[in-house]
RNA sequence: GCGGAUGUGGUGAAAUUGGUAGACACGCCAGACUUAGGAUCUGGUGCCGAGAGGUGUGCGGGUUCGAGUCCCUCCAUCCGCACCA
């Protein structure tokens, strides 16, 4: 009897669906486990075989925390709002919600065909009204908290103004940017839109005028993580800076806990380095420097307090405020023709520009607060207007980037510091100690930073400060295919609409373009297209992509529910996500947010947990192998083993994958049918008559000709083989290269499995005694495979299947028992097959998934016959305590006559034995 | 520049607390059966050597009875951040 794969797994495809095999309920009587992959994208161009890695293994883990006992929470859904589909609109003038509904058709389709084990009664999108109603509603609570720094957590805003109410500004101690002196009565007296403007600089979710990266070619704002190298992440178009009036989430507050929460979560070190680094916390201090007949302050940031005696000159940004107010008459024209020049310049030209060191002197003075000398202020687009105050303090002798810009305008380069040489470049350790310091002189870096906060402190010129590189994000998106804001306007003070009118759907508009004066698409809409339109106007940005992404774990949870995001019972239930699989791209995008999301609905009370996902895997990127050919200046095609040593004149072009034989060779007609230009297509083979190509890696891209579809696969070899394979290709977390060639490995692996069943062509298996090798063989498999799942180790979890068949096969067993176990063991790996076979075993049975796993309990292990530690290759290790003064002989012989040796050797003699002295022995059957 | 990771056969990779390096699979070689197929089965396969044997986990050192694994120096590749004061 065949292994008859197609008709196996469609089979199964359908029973599981009618029969809701993987539907999941709260259930108080088991524990719980979420495991959870990180929702797609639904994009035309449908599924490779890179996207279900990660879901491969989160199904394989799902199932076997299931097999296991739990009641396990495994859901799937789109992040269906973003830029492809209104790309498509714009185009097309087709409705981003139709493209959107056919690809995740497409989608869906495409993973049912894989065997997963979600519960598709939970699927959410977040393009869904009946979804995004609630991602409305989250905006609306944010929007009503503010961030109590004495607590340490976000707080009604009610709170707030009732203390303004009640004493002003005095007493607050609230996070925001900008500090506001006000008493009581002045606050009453307030007109409410100052109030509100006021209220502004402390909600979560706030209205500001920013700067902003503004690409003009999207039209649109972005997030930094949607900046790759200056360029938008999509599409590759410029960005600029521009000033505008953005909806920002403060972040910002939650910089603190964002860092500790990372040492209570298993993520790895570099995910956790990453977001370390992008949030970038750095203590020090915050400084005033007096100016010289000018009453106003120049404000810097310094990590390095404890120089301040070796500050020779000052810096501001060319953007910064106070340069226009403090340029003296003589120098006004450079200094002008200066932040033009720096203004011009795009964020990238300046960090290309890293190397060449401008600035102008603005012809004013600084007074140093200690010394009273006169410093000198300088611009220059090294100092950068976002971070910090914008404005630094420059000590050339302790920091390279002064130190250059010192010696490249002959500043003096003070030394205040003890035996250092700065002839060639800064001093930038913490070793030496200091002088020319005053009452710092003779200090360490540790000693002298804190006696100089102290005394910064206690002459009233500035304060101790942590600084963090994290940006408050920007909020609003100028697009129409994304998540309304619940916000209208009365006389320009933004609303919020009230929770019965949730959601705001998403009017109908003329076009999905801009209004002519620059307003974003929904400002197309007439009043009358909106389902409720308040006041003046509504908000017409809308939400950005990570909006809906930053809080869809909790409504798998309960997605149906009408009144609330979820009941408190099922998220009290169901929890954290104890799993979370997906890429490591999202590490400072969608992961940031939704953590600080968490903590904010924590700290509101909504949620009893403040950190989203407890454990999380990267699955690593699968990459295509595209093939590369060569047309000459003669436009012939030319074999890659026939290239002459100069290719000048000659150009790569990339083919289909699919017209590459395995021995690199192109077939030729098939390359003629596939593309026009290549109709008529001349070659220059080798000598055995075929055009070779080159293989490279790149990403999986329909641009790159080097897709491969899970479909094919799937068709050419099941589900079962491909899921395997997957699996089987190598650590989960590593990156590599796609190769279908050993795809055939896996899919023998299968039918031999299937054989065992099959011996005499009739499905037969038999009840006798289970022999001790094929005990063996199973105990030493499931050791293997329960280690194997702890450590997430796929990889050589198939592997272990492939050596207890080859064993089984090898010693013909066709014992019941022995093939029960191995089925079940492998059922989260293949389940279309092994839910077949065990139909045939268990006629009666539902299916394998309702089984447990007695393998993995304990008291099974314990009950079993090999109850000596014996390791996955044979290898038989014995510890024993005997007297160093024995010869390797005699060590030999005391362990050959222990009755577990005797056991485990059965009557054979070992075909190797390695003594160490004193400690172990390694016995090879 | 800073931070993180990775270097093992022709290839993907195993090696769990330091204990036979290369399991398992692809590929390749030889053979069997064949309606000569991209089927199936059997055996072999790190490198050098006819052989015994030698040698071998990016380079060089160290600790250890013993190192792919631990420590130090260097090299290469990949990823993230980058004028962050």
């Amino acid at each position: 009897m065949e292994y008859e794969f197609r008709s196996i797994e469609a089979k199964w495809r359908k029973e599981w669906q009618q029969r809701g095999t993987y539907k999941v309920t709260e259930d108080s009587n088991k524990p719980k486990y979420y495991v959870l992959d990180m929702f797609p994208y639904p994009s035309g161009a449908g599924l490779h075989v890179g996207h279900p890695l990660g879901y491969i293994a989160s199904d394989i883990y799902a199932r076997y925390k299931r097999l296991s006992g739990f009641n396990v929470l495994h859901p799937m859904g789109y992040d269906s709002f973003g830029l492809p589909a209104e790309q498509y609109a714009i185009q097309t003038g087709q409705h981003p919600a139709i493209t959107t509904e056919q690809n995740i058709a497409r989608y869906r389709e495409q993973l049912d065909l894989m065997g997963f084990s979600y519960d598709w009664s939970r699927e959410v999108r977040t393009s869904d009204p009946n979804y995004y109603k609630w991602t409305q509603w989250i905006f609306k609570q944010l929007f009503n908290a503010y961030y109590d720094v004495q607590l340490n957590k976000a707080q009604p805003i009610s709170k707030l103004i009732e203390a303004f109410e009640a004493m002003g500004s005095a007493k607050i101690n609230a996070h925001s940017e900008v500090t506001h002196h006000f008493t009581a009565a002045e606050w009453k007296a307030m007109s409410s839109s100052k109030q509100e403007e006021i209220l502004q600089d402390y909600r979560l979710a706030y209205l500001a005028e920013s700067w902003v990266n503004w690409c003009p070619a999207l039209g649109t704002v972005l997030a930094n993580d949607e900046i790759v190298n200056g360029v938008s992440e999509r599409g590759g178009h410029p960005v600029e800076q521009k000033r505008m009036m953005q909806w920002s989430m403060r972040i910002k507050a939650y910089a603190d806990r964002l860092l500790d929460g990372l040492d209570r979560i298993d993520w790895t070190d570099a995910l956790k380095e990453q977001q370390r680094n992008w949030i970038g916390k750095s203590k020090g201090a915050s400084v005033h420097f007096e100016v010289k007949g000018n009453a106003a302050k120049i404000e810097v940031f310094t990590t390095r307090p404890d120089t301040i005696f070796g500050v020779s000159f000052m810096v501001l940004a060319p953007e910064h405020p106070l340069v226009t107010v403090l340029t003296s008459a003589t120098c006004k024209d450079a200094v002008e023709a200066y932040q033009k020049e720096s203004a011009l310049k795009t964020e990238r030209d300046r960090q290309s520009d890293v190397k060449n060191i401008s600035g102008v002197f603005i012809g004013a003075y600084a007074l140093h607060p200690f010394t009273g000398q006169e410093i000198p202020i300088w611009i220059g687009d090294y100092v950068l207007a976002s971070y910090g105050t914008g404005a630094v303090m420059a000590v050339p002798c302790g920091d390279q980037r002064d130190y250059d810009f010192a010696r490249h305008f002959q500043l003096p380069i003070p030394a205040i510091f003890e035996n250092v040489d700065l002839s060639e470049v800064a001093y930038t350790e913490k070793e030496a100690k200091l002088t020319q310091s005053d009452f710092l002189n003779g200090l360490d870096v540790k000693s002298a930073m804190e006696k100089a906060i102290e005394a910064i402190e206690a002459k009233g010129i500035g304060k101790g400060k942590t600084n963090f590189r994290l940006r408050d994000a920007v909020f609003s998106r100028q697009r129409y295919w994304g998540e309304p804001f619940p916000v209208y306007y009365e006389q320009g003070i933004p609303k919020l609409v009230n929770d019965e009118h949730l959601p705001i759907t998403l009017p109908e508009v003329d076009a999905y373009l801009p209004t002519a004066d620059g307003e974003p698409p929904l400002a197309r809409a007439p009043k009358s297209a909106w389902n409720c339109a308040l006041g003046d106007r509504m908000e017409f940005n809308t939400m950005p992509g990570w909006a809906g992404s930053s809080w869809y774990f909790l409504r798998y949870m309960d997605p149906q529910n009408q009144l609330e995001f979820a009941s408190k019972v099922k998220l009290d239930y169901w929890k954290q996500v104890d799993l979370y699989i997906g890429g490591s791209e999202h590490a400072t995008g969608h992961l940031l947010y939704a953590r600080f999301w968490t903590k904010a609905l924590y700290d509101l009370g909504f949620i009893s947990f403040d950190e989203p996902f407890a454990k999380l895997i990267n699955q690593g990127m699968i990459l295509g192998k595209s093939a590369i050919a060569y047309i000459g200046p003669d436009a012939k095609m030319v074999s890659y083993d026939m290239l002459p040593a100069e290719t000048t004149g000659f150009r790569e072009v990339r083919i289909l994958i699919d017209l590459i034989n395995d021995d690199e060779s192109i077939q030729l007609e098939a390359l003629r049918a596939w593309q026009p230009q290549y109709a008529d297509q001349q070659f220059v083979t080798n000598a055995a008559g075929k055009v070779l190509v080159k293989r490279e890696v790149d990403k999986m891209s329909k641009r790159w000709y080097n897709v491969v579809t899970p479909d094919d696969l799937c068709e050419k070899y099941g589900a079962d083989t491909l899921r395997m394979y997957e699996m089987f290709l190598g650590p989960l977390e590593q990156s590599k290269p796609w190769d279908t060639k050993g795809i055939t490995g896996v899919h023998n692996f299968l039918k031999k499995y299937w054989r065992l069943f099959h011996l005499n062509g009739t499905f037969e298996v038999h009840d006798t005694e289970p022999s001790a090798t094929a005990l063996k063989t199973l105990h030493k498999t499931i050791k293997k495979l329960a280690d194997d799942l702890e450590r997430f180790s796929f990889n050589t979890g198939v592997s272990s299947f492939m050596i207890c068949v080859n064993e089984l096969t090898e010693q013909k067993c066709t014992n019941r028992h022995i093939l029960e176990q191995l089925t079940i063991l492998m059922a989260p790996y293949a389940p279309h097959i092994c839910e077949e076979i065990w139909s045939k075993l268990q006629p009666t049975a539902t299916s394998i998934f309702d089984q447990q796993y007695p393998q993995f309990n304990e008291a099974y292990l314990q009950e079993s016959t090999f109850d000596y530690p014996v390791s996955f290759n044979g290898k038989m290790r014995f510890k024993v305590n005997l007297p160093l003064t024995l010869t390797p002989q005699e060590v030999q012989a005391h362990v050959l006559a222990l009755p577990e040796a005797q056991k485990w050797l059965e009557g054979n003699a070992p075909k190797k034995v390695i003594v160490v002295p004193g400690k172990i022995v390694n016995m090879v059957l």
